[in-house]
Order: C-alpha cells, then sequence, then structure tokens
RNA sequence: GGCUUCGUAGCUCAAUUGGUUAGAGCGACCGGCUCAUAACCGGUAGGUUCGGGGUUCAAGUCCCUGCGAAGCCA
C-alpha cells in the first residue's frame, strides 16, 4: 500500500503561546506521519506558523517593536514544540518567509489570470479581535458577535468572485463523500454553501504587515490566502518538486474553528488557480479542562511543555489520542492522565514488558529461544487477540481513529498478559517443560516486538527503545513484518532494562476524587454558572490553589486518642491503629509511619483524625481516616494535641 | 429565530440495514496467581437505554412531543 502522503497542521497564529490545542494536533499529525513512514509510504509533514496580519502588526507597535521581531519572539515556542512533543515534521514554514510570499504572489496571479479578482469597494464592520467584517445585523450591542470591538470601515478591496464556486463546490462535496470529516461537519459545510455564498474581500489597505498585492499598492493580500497557501508554498509551489509528489495533501488536520476556511475558501481558490484539492480535511474538536472551557482569563489552559516535563512527552501523546475520539471534544484532567499512565502504560503495558523480559532473562540467558511446542489450547487465544488487533488497527488508522487504534492494541496487550497467566512459565520452568517453556517464550517476545513496531508511532522513544532491548533488525521495525505471526527471529539477545513506563504517584491533593463525591451538575452548567457572573471580576490575584473557606468547611478534623497500634500485617510502611474519636465505635486507621513509631509508643497519644476522608483499603486494611503527619520516612511526625482534649472535639 | 446533532451502568463510551438475556474500559466488591512496576488473571455488580405518546410481530435504533446539552447559520 506503499504511496504518497502527506499531512499538515494549521499553521499556528504567533499572537498566542502553545497550548493543549496546538500540541494535539501535531501530535495527530506526527503520529499519522510516523505510522506511513512505517508502512513505506513517501511521507511528508508539514507544520507552521501564521505570523502576518494586523493583530501582529498591533502587537508589535504596542511593545515598541518591529512585526518582524515581534513574529521572531512569537514563532519560537512553537518551534520548540516539535523537540518537546517528539515530533516528526519534515518542515515548519513561516509565512514570513521568502519563499512563501512568492507563492501566495503567485496564487494570486493565478486567480488574477481566470478572472476571479475584481476590485470594488467594500464598507462594513470590521473587528481586529476576529480579523473578519460583520454585516449590520451580525453587530450586538455596537460589538462583533464575539463580542471583540468593531469599527467601520470603507476601503477599497480587491474581491474573489466565492460566489462564482458554490455550485462546482457543491458538486465536489458530492463526489467525495470523505472530503470532510467528521460527517456532523460536513453537513455544516455543505449547508453552508447551499445557502449561497458571496465574493470575498481578498485585500486590505488598512494595515500593511502581509503579502503585498502584486501591482497594487497599498493593498495587501487577504491573511487567509495568505495563510492557506501555506501547504502549498512549503512544497515550492505549484512548480515545485516535492508539490508534485506529494500534492494534493492527504489530510489537513484543523481545529473545527477554521473549518470554513479549509473547507469553503481554500477549495476556491484552489480550484480558481487550476491546482487540484486536498483529499481530505479532518476536524478535530476541543479540549476543555478539569471540566471548564480553557480560557486564558480563566488561566487554565494547558501548558504542553510542562505536561512533558512532568508526565513526559510520550505520556502526555498517548493520553491526548486514547482518551477521546479524534473528531470529538474531549476533557483533559492530570487525574485521567495519571489513570492512563498508571493503567495502561505501567499496569497493563509496561509491566507486561518487564514480566516478559524478565522471565526470558532468568529461564533462557536473555535469548529468544527458537520454537517449541505449541499448544492450541493456550496460543490460540493469543494468536487470534493478534490478528484481530491488526485487523482493528489498520482499519483505525485508515479513519484517523487513534483511540480506536490504541484500544485494538491495547486488546493485544491484555490477551497476552493473560497468556503469561495461563501458560505459567514459572511452572514450565519448574517442571523442566523446556520445549513448552521456549515456545511460550518465544511467543512473549514476538508479542512484545509486534507491540513495539505498532506502537513505535505513537511512543516515538518508548516503542523503538523496546525494539532495541529485543535487539530488533530494521527489517523487523518495519509495519510489514508485523502483517503475519511469527516474523521474528530466533538467537538474539534481549536486555531486561529497567520499567519502560514507571508508575506515578498521584499528588496528595489529586487524591480526593477518589472519594468520588457523585459528580455533581454536569460541566457545561458549572462553566456556565462560574462564568457569567464571574466575568466582570478579573481573576483575583491569589495564589494559585488557593481555596474558598467552604472547601476548608469540608474537612471535618477531630482530635482523636490512640488506643491501639499494631504492625499493618501487608506492609512494612505501615502501621494498623485503633482510634477513639469520640465516636460510638472505635476507628482502624492505616498510617504509613512504622518508620517513625514503634507501635509501643504511639498508644495514648493525642493526634489529629480527618475524619470524613472516604474508607479506602489498604493492602487489606480498610481505613476510616487519616491521621494528621508531616515528614518523610523516619522523620515523620504526627501532628499531635498537647492536653487533654476529649475525643471528638471539632478541630477548625 | 432557523437548521443539525446528541441525551445508554457511578464515570467515559459501544451497540451491523429496527430483531434473541443492551456491551466494553475505568471505578467498586469478591476470588486466584506469584514471573512482574502495591503489578497480572478471573468472577460479580442488575442501567424504567432523559420523560410521555405512537408505528411495528419486534425499537436504545423509526415518527410526534416535552425537558436538557452541544454545534452551525441568521
Amino acid at each position: 500500500m506503499s504511496g504518497s502522503f502527506y499531512v499538515t497542521t494549521p499553521i499556528y497564529y504567533v499572537n498566542d503561546k502553545p497550548h493543549i490545542g496546538h500540541a494535539y494536533t501535531s501530535i495527530a499529525a506526527d503520529v499519522l506521519a510516523r505510522w506511513h513512514r512505517a508502512a513505506g509510504d513517501a511521507t511528508w509533514f508539514l507544520t507552521g506558523t501564521d505570523e502576518h496580519g494586523l493583530k501582529i502588526e498591533q502587537a508589535a507597535r504596542a511593545k515598541g517593536v518591529s512585526p518582524r521581531t515581534h513574529a521572531d519572539t512569537f514563532a519560537e515556542p512553537f518551534r520548540r514544540l516539535t523537540a518537546a512533543m517528539l515530533l516528526s515534521n519534515d518542515d515548519n514554514i513561516r509565512t514570513t518567509e521568502a519563499r512563501h510570499q512568492a507563492v501566495v504572489e503567485a496564487m494570486w496571479r493565478r486567480m488574477e489570470a481566470t478572472g476571479d479578482i475584481y476590485l470594488g469597494t467594500y464598507a462594513g464592520w470590521y473587528s481586529v479581535g476576529d480579523e473578519a467584517y460583520f454585516d449590520e445585523s451580525e453587530i450586538v450591542d455596537g460589538k462583533a458577535p464575539s463580542g471583540h470591538a468593531v469599527e467601520w470601515v470603507e476601503e477599497q478591496t480587491y474581491f474573489f468572485k466565492l460566489s462564482k464556486y458554490g455550485p462546482k463546490l457543491l458538486e465536489y462535496f458530492e463526489s467525495h463523500p470523505d472530503f470532510v470529516k467528521p460527517n456532523s461537519r460536513f453537513n455544516e459545510v455543505k449547508r453552508f454553501v447551499e445557502q449561497g455564498l458571496n465574493d470575498l474581500s481578498v485585500s486590505r489597505t488598512t494595515f500593511s504587515w502581509g503579502v503585498p498585492v502584486p501591482d497594487a499598492d497599498g493593498h495587501v493580500i487577504y491573511v487567509w490566502v495568505d495563510a492557506l497557501t501555506n501547504y502549498i508554498s512549503a512544497l515550492g509551489g505549484p512548480d515545485g518538486e516535492a508539490f508534485k509528489t506529494f500534492w494534493p495533501a492527504s489530510v489537513h488536520l484543523i481545529g473545527k474553528d477554521i473549518l470554513r476556511f479549509h473547507a469553503v475558501y481554500w477549495p476556491a481558490f484552489l480550484m480558481s488557480a487550476g491546482l487540484p484539492l486536498p483529499d481530505q480535511i479532518f476536524a478535530h474538536g476541543w479540549w476543555t479542562v478539569e471540566g471548564q472551557k480553557m480560557s486564558k482569563s480563566l488561566g487554565n489552559t494547558v501548558d504542553p511543555f510542562d505536561m512533558a516535563e512532568r508526565y513526559g512527552a510520550e505520556a502526555f501523546r498517548y493520553f491526548l489520542l486514547r482518551e477521546v475520539s479524534f473528531g470529538s471534544d474531549g476533557d483533559f484532567s492530570e487525574h485521567g492522565l495519571i489513570n492512563r499512565i498508571n493503567g495502561d502504560l505501567a499496569n497493563d503495558f509496561g509491566n507486561l514488558v518487564n514480566r516478559s523480559l524478565g522471565m526470558l532473562d532468568r529461564y533462557r540467558q536473555g535469548v529468544i529461544p527458537a520454537r517449541g511446542r505449541a499448544e492450541d489450547a493456550e496460543d490460540g487465544p493469543l494468536l487470534q487477540a493478534y490478528a484481530e488487533a491488526r485487523d482493528a488497527l489498520h482499519a483505525a488508522m485508515g479513519e484517523l481513529a487513534f483511540n480506536k487504534a490504541l484500544a485494538a492494541i491495547w486488546s493485544l496487550v491484555g490477551a497476552a498478559n493473560k497468556y503469561v497467566d495461563v501458560s505459567a512459565p514459572w511452572t514450565l520452568a519448574k517442571q523442566g517443560d523446556a520445549a513448552r517453556l521456549d515456545e511460550v517464550l518465544y511467543t512473549l517476545c514476538e508479542t512484545l516486538r509486534v507491540l513495539g513496531v505498532w506502537l513505535s508511532p505513537f511512543l516515538p522513544v518508548k516503542g523503538p527503545e523496546l525494539l532495541d532491548r529485543l535487539d530488533a533488525s530494521p527489517a523487523l521495525r518495519a509495519l510489514s513484518s508485523t502483517d503475519t505471526w511469527g516474523q521474528g527471529a530466533s538467537g538474539l539477545t534481549a536486555r531486561k532494562g529497567d520499567p519502560l513506563f514507571p508508575r506515578v504517584e498521584r499528588p496528595a491533593a489529586e487524591d480526593a476524587p477518589a472519594a468520588k463525591p457523585a459528580k455533581a451538575p454536569k460541566q457545561p452548567k458549572q462553566a456556565k454558572q462560574a462564568k457569567a457572573p464571574k466575568a466582570p471580576k478579573a481573576p483575583a490575584a491569589l495564589p494559585e490553589g488557593t481555596i474558598a473557606y467552604d472547601d476548608f468547611a469540608k474537612l471535618q478534623l477531630k482530635v482523636a486518642r490512640i488506643i491501639a497500634a499494631e504492625a499493618h500485617p501487608d506492609a512494612d510502611r505501615l502501621l494498623k491503629l485503633t482510634v477513639d474519636a469520640g465516636e460510638a465505635e472505635p476507628r482502624t486507621v492505616c498510617a504509613g509511619i512504622a518508620a517513625a513509631y514503634a507501635p509501643a509508643d504511639l498508644v495514648g497519644q493525642t493526634v489529629v483524625l480527618l475524619a470524613n476522608l472516604a474508607p479506602r483499603k489498604i493492602r487489606g486494611v480498610v481505613s476510616q481516616g487519616m491521621l494528621l503527619a508531616a515528614g518523610e520516612g523516619a522523620d515523620t511526625r504526627l501532628a499531635t494535641v498537647p492536653g487533654e482534649l476529649a475525643p471528638g472535639t471539632q478541630v477548625s
């Protein structure tokens, strides 16, 4: 199935810092690019920055720097995204580059030659914030629908005969049912075009930071003509070598906010210029953060650099693509991220690698054995899981269903963990059944190899690292080497190594959600309530993490007396305490203070108990609360209460 | 205001052209194993499929209506 594959992200507007949305699009594009490279396709992955426009010009002026300097400064973090998110982009175009501007000019001339550009007068309300004109009827309270300020502008501008392309676009949509994904978005586009298109004003005279209109002093080419053209200017334009190989693009990945520009304007420009249209435009969804809409004013934007640093870029990549279906909105939370890391990456996958290579190491000194004796009843389910996962994975990648692709891969991880259980290599080793043990270990190594290949596009460091440990040759890393079972070589020496994905500790504050207080009203409502009344109030300048008194009041802190203490039966670091909190029954509480206190020293101490913490089973003992303490290890000290306060007394 | 989509187990989501006892993951509970990263495997958990009405031999799956949410357009 090798051919050519060209994937793009939007060029990111440099008036903003990179956030989770930018990272998301780029990561998705990266996974596609890596997948297609592994499949042997000639692949090109383009990202870039949009650096023109009135907003940039004004922001630069406000800072007293040149637009160029401003653009340079703000483009830099976007370029760092490549290293931080482990992107494999082949190019990173900037609209301020000469190679781009030349192609924009060429595009203009082509459209002009077709007779689609004419000079006219535009009068209307212009919003700098939206970079768009609004009709009188759209103005709400003297402002743009977005709330941005507008000003009345009358200017001579060039127009593009967009109206002429309505029928052609509809015809094209009809014959290309996969042109826009998801389908619901395609429907929106169709409806928009069906309503009739107005000609589009495609030049500006109100600013100069852009590509000049050829032979028309004072006119600058409309930002979207400029911006969209990046997809071909990066290929050298219509006459470029790369253009011949890679155009039309296989897929433009975009956020749903810029769908119309990509699905209506861009195709119309291309038609006018006599160029082929991209195969597909895929609009993905938005991320909310901890249930709330992401916004600068709320200060809850997710910084991808921060996430990569704290949890690893791969874990972040995995979470974003696994958590929701591409095309739907999703919610980002650290709680969810940690669940994915610990559950999927550490427990399921990482541990599978660790236990498998551990046994190979122990029983075969790390040498991947030749096939031994198969047992259909035991091997069958795993081989079937492999075949099903393989087919599901290919199907899912074909439709950009990354979450399904990962689910398919994890179904094989699950089957392999079960296989270890059922085949019980440790028993085979004890019994000396070498032929069977060989087969089982080979099977596990082959599974790991397949997983390594499949996961490499998603986990571009840990995937190859696993293959390194398996001593896999380049041929054994190609996607095609996983098309049929058993291509993995015997006789190679594998290295066990450290756990691929260590479990991450949940921040103490994160623990609360485990109690799961029946999540009351749904997010959107909360968001609105929180927003409407709060909006006028500037977010108070309180330190991050500040809580309201009400939040504190939720904690039931009580004085308690320790009436018994003993070592926890199944955990070295814990003590099992019995405390009197002034209630009918004494409580059992597990505390991680074994290193600091001997049980006998504790009886009779008066301490502080968090009494309304959800009970939790800790290594087999149900702990009904938590004692306040400070310090770590042997330096831990319980918070004690001097004197003789009665157990049950409220601490406030 | 018009149009579109959606509302399924505590949470996130599945359910071929309407068709047998509505599924999975996470969480919870119980049990098993010991190779492994307090990991892994198994089992259980009974959700009026938002409410109401209708079509049909049969509806989560079609129609009407009410409520709620989201999106596009004006």
